[in-house]
DNA sequence: GATGAATGAGCCTTCATTCAT
DNA sequence: CATGAATGAAGGCTCATTCAT
């Protein structure tokens, strides 16, 4: 005769059995609707049914492949992440001119965030952040802190070789980001602008943000 | 049609004449309620019992000062918004000196937009603003966006003055308000900070704004 | 500008709110339909939906009268139990004559613990016991074992009168208790026997615990 | 009737020739895993899920044993009433002495029926007893009751012998099994005592129940 | 025969909104 | 005007059962 369980023990046996979520097609299937979806209404406003009727899966198996709506929702937020991180920081190792350099990452900085998605990911996350605090700082902390921080090491190099003059390189790389997307990414995320700026807005942009960088940074500038 | 109303009709009257939610006391304190209320758990999580019942007044009453939640939401944000932006532009108009008045007007800005309401408002603003993007663009045009227009007609002053070498005032205004907020705003934002910065964070970054900001349009600095 | 509200007390507020359930008929109402869908079908087969139809009240209406399933289903048995114990004990305080106060009382118990409602209860009870012991255990202190210990009480003032002769009072008291559901209660458990047993058989077996027990503890007899 | 047969017995003929869960240790394997779910969590909130877990077998092999959820928990009952009956009434067969063979029989009825399988069995089957009547008689009648019948029977020989002086044999087999569990059982079924009892209160209890039982019906006794 | 992913009905509960008092 | 009980649609989630492999 078998033991009697308790409760605890016998569910815990339940969820060690559920390897589940086996199918990577159908996970990505699931993601792509919630994608939809989520991006579409926001966290709140959307329904698990509609996401499993965007995804064409039944309700059930969504509850298969992720534990709750939460746990799907972050691993979107992850897919995505990873998805478009790649390569970002190829640009400043690469390029030898600083310039150039710093005018290659602001570009890609910019249409990286100005993207749908990252709005998308943007305003969902900031939505929940007061409810979900640990999912708003692992979303900054692995998406704008670490773009500011690689910028920041990259100009620690700049300033070892004597071509920047900084103190606060930290603050100094903070300061290039948000130079970079002023007046282009507030309005996008509030909805203001429904469109991407252009490549030539960008382009504009960013070089007005280099140059008031190297106006201050610059080692011929006044600033230094 | 003689003079003889019909019961029903009299009320149908006073139904119409019902100038509905005239009290203004009664007004404030259901946004008091709602300001507590949406403040603590966003839109969506914020439910009309909740505010009700911060608010001190029936679920009825609401509806009868507010045709529904967003309504009421939107109302809501417009007051703060009244409340808050009071006196943010005279620190513009008063200080003779330039770098001081750009300093004060950075850390009146910073000071407000770290503070705890700006915090709620924008999250909130920015979670619901697929779904109802004329609040979100108009959140943004009576807020930022008029800041950094105020800030762009100072600088054409000073620019006239000859004090400042601006060619394009509107994205320079922008990027001074987006260097005083570098390293304060993102963190904040995404819960990742959770405390509003203190004054002396604040003076140095806003003092680092106005540092670069003056290397770049300065009149005696090389990228005039 | 109100105090900002955590989430925790925003809800106490709410909660403390919640007066509700006001009505005493559609309370009422929603018992008696309770009633009916718990009988039928037990607790967890109940559904929710079963009771707000058979209450003729919608499902909202039902969180407003009762927390939730299982304390509407408390409110349930505690309700029967105050509609059935009345008038229990009265057989013992007033009927002089021993005998005829223990037939009494037995009868009075076999017909209320045989009857429809009882026996649900008992099943409902007893089905839930291991997942809510609480419930269990409030349900058999104050109804079988309230009933033992009156009992208990009435022996032991006969005891010192005289007229019973008994050691363990409690336990005798029990004896009786079970003696008198001898072959009645079993199978009304079971649902062996599908109906309440009749007057004439309540009687004799009553009678023959009645017989048992005074042949045990009775003055003259052998075993005192 | 004509040798022709419908489509759907031959269907259900040829589903009765599946022999369907032939390997008994697999079958045995899941009765295991049965057995302990039901008995932590009783019948609806036991899951087929947590069984098959427990069984350490898929979903899908529980429906090649077993029809479905309730055939289950009924092949379990029954597997576990052969289990326990066995050598019950070797007791009254063996001991010549009277009194001893009543004790004897007592205490390990009481064992039997205050020892945890028992407990969970009688909350299970109670608790469906209104869903599931047949399960409830079957149970009643393959359990209770035959054992009072043995008894009864054990008791007509004694009577015959002139050892007892009994009319009612099967009432007085009832009176004897209820009052070997007087204040025992009730508390345990409602899980208001959350441990068996002790041999030695078994034997006191049991002790008494012979004592009383005697009185009544001993051949020397008044009440014969 | 065994598997376990997939299904979809159904469960409990919440909530914005209405309306009789 | 104010109230708050009542509504019922909708939400997140579970689970017995099926079926392709």
């Amino acid at each position: 005769m078998s033991a009697t369980l308790e409760p605890r023990q016998v569910k815990a046996i339940s969820r060690n059995r559920r390897v589940a979520g086996a199918d990577p097609d159908k996970r990505h299937q699931i993601l792509e609707g919630a994608h939809a979806v989520f991006t579409a209404r926001g966290f709140d406003a959307a329904s698990m049914n509609d996401i499993a009727a965007a995804a064409n899966v039944s309700k059930g198996t969504l509850y298969v492949y992720f534990e709750d709506k939460e746990h799907l929702f972050v691993a979107l937020i992850e897919r995505e992440r990873e998805k478009q991180k790649q390569g970002m920081y190829e640009a400043l190792a690469e390029e030898p001119d600083l310039d150039q350099a710093l005018m290659n990452f602001g570009i890609g900085l910019v249409r990286l965030l100005t993207g749908p998605f990252a709005m998308s990911a943007h305003r969902i996350v900031l939505g929940v952040a007061e409810r979900m605090p640990d999912l708003g700082r692992e979303f900054y902390e692995r998406g704008p802190m670490l773009g500011a921080r690689n910028l920041a090491a990259f100009l620690d190099q700049r300033v070892a070789k004597g071509e920047l003059a900084i103190q606060d390189t930290a603050l100094a790389a903070a300061q290039f980001v948000d130079l970079s997307q002023s007046t282009l990414m507030r309005p996008r995320l509030f909805n203001a602008e429904r469109m991407p700026p252009s490549e030539d807005e960008i382009a504009y942009v960013v070089g007005e943000a280099v140059a008031t960088f190297m106006a201050r940074y610059g080692v011929t500038a006044k600033g230094a």
